[in-house]
DNA sequence: TATGAATGAGCCTTCATTCAT
DNA sequence: GATGAATGAAGGCTCATTCAT
């Protein structure tokens, strides 16, 4: 692995640990393995750092999306996989998660942020499309739209549950359960 | 107003403008108007402000809500006036609500905060009350989750509109009413 | 003695041993006995520092001009009494005078330095006022550009002594002697 | 051109530009056009440069003094031309010429630097020489100490009036004239 | 209670220099 | 000779916190 990415890679572990602002670039270096002034070849600065996390990150969700989500299913399914997909890497990333939504990075990178997310909100417009081609829901919706808030509502509920330690696991599937029916019903499906 | 509200309001006012890890105590102090020992007779640390702080970011908040919800309104008419003022609340006070929902501030006040947020999750859950007793909404939906599910995708809507600087009055406005639509939908109401 | 004073004392020693360059905050507040960020309680950056230390080689020049020149001595007397006193102050302040004339430290102070200077060109130009007024020197003379024209050449004669580690005393005689000789005939003093 | 050439030459621009101590080596190695290891090829350290740059200064100041002074004037149009000269090269110099006369830069090269210097020292000294045979200057004059003292004159008075923006080119005159005066003065001239 | 000068640990960043290719 | 990625020591500066008054 190439050393911008190992940087990128142990940014994300010590940040998950200890938190963004906490964590100096020195742990980062320290957990990469690399001098001090290694970090500043490849990122200009210690925000700059944070595109370029936000980027692995919509890409590991992706990827745990598409593999929990299948094709094949039927809408209702595929719905109960999202949400799965969703809590589970609202349980895995929960800090990580946490900022990239948070805006608390610097509004510099906003705009890249958004242009990072973009993979993300078409898959979901996708579905959506797929879904409203076959009449599975209801014909009043804006899937561009719809996709942020269907995101937006599973992270939220995700994060409720995750940030708070809920170790049971029977709150968890209670809360996911919740979220199926909320959601199932926003979008009009039969 | 006595010391420890002028440190809050200072402190709420700074964070709005220059964000919350780029605000250094003597900044607080001096809008306060106090000297920088000051403080720490009244918070035992800066992180010990922040449940201080959510708490007057809720009463804020719920103040909004009820002077822009009309209690005799019709179910409707009261969803689009509560995503009204979630979204004004947004708008105003986007950094803060970052934070407060981010879990960034030390975890070490999360339990605090969940009883900070109870009485604006009991005011939305009595919302949910009255509708689901006047049978205007599905009877499959679980009060207390339903209402965390409904303030998480109203906040999540709010802030992707609002986050990236988006200006643009029409824009603003059909989310609003995509998000009026969705969540009616999603609550079953009729 | 004050922490401000401590500051500048200290900086002024150090930077005659080390150059100015060469010297790190961490060195000034150490041998000024203070911790590191009081530094910046008395000075916003280490360059803020510079003025302050002309101003105060200003005072020490002009302290050690005004014992060493008589007053009351023939105007000879009392230009070699002033090519004395400078040659003195180059030789225990010669890193400092480099700097103060070279311009080196940031633009910004410039303007500062010529307030700073201005008492020390004044005093030059008073005696050389007196000396016209007795026809004592030629009438063509310009008393403040010249005032500062003979500042200049006795410095720069002191430096090319000192600044090459001369300890031949006789050779530093012997240079006294050719500016004494060479300002006179300047100056048209009969 | 050479690769020691070009570094040199690309110091010395960017010197001018920025200042020494701010300019770091790789600034000067992109200038260049070359990689940033084969500095080390041709200069033991960034230090080392120094003497280069003198010489290659001198080099320049003598090109410029003995392109403007004219061989064959008589000896009061050649002052006039050497003053010219001098602040010519003081204006277009000036952080340099500061950096060279100040001693800021290593102890260790300053034996070099008088070396470097000689054929300047030599130039004037000729040129005090010539004028000393044709009795137009004082009989008493110490020819090499004598030179010494009047390009520490001139430069002093040159950087007196540059260092700090004087763009008014009629002050930049009067100085001038002023000099002149002071300096046929000094030497006796008739 | 209130003050605010003082503290000093710790962070981000720069940059001269090295060395494997 | 030439390269340029990598190094890591060092420096300027910030800021939460303390404490004598």
């Amino acid at each position: 692995m190439n050393k911008k990415e190992r940087i990128i890679e142990a940014a994300i572990d010590i940040f998950r640990e200890n938190g963004i602002e906490k964590t100096p670039v020195s742990s980062i270096v320290k957990r990469a393995g690399i001098a001090q002034g290694t970090f500043y070849l490849y990122f200009s600065s210690k925000l700059a750092l944070m595109p370029a996390i936000a980027e692995v990150m919509v890409e590991k969700t992706m990827a745990i999306v598409e593999k929990m989500v299948d094709k094949d299913a039927q809408f209702e399914k595929k719905i109960e996989q999202f949400i799965d997909a969703i809590f589970l890497v609202a349980h895995d990333y929960n800090e990580i998660q946490a900022l990239i939504y948070s805006g608390l990075a610097s509004t510099e990178h906003l705009k890249e942020w958004e242009t990072v997310y973009a993979p993300f909100y078409d898959w979901v417009s996708n579905m959506l499309m797929d879904a409203a081609e076959q009449e599975l829901i209801r014909s009043s919706i804006h899937i561009e739209r719809t996709s942020k808030l269907m995101i937006g509502l599973v992270e939220s509920a995700a994060e409720q549950v995750y940030l708070y330690d809920v170790t049971d696991e029977n709150e968890v599937k209670k809360q996911k359960e919740e979220v199926h029916r909320f959601l199932l019903h926003a979008l009009g499906a039969q």
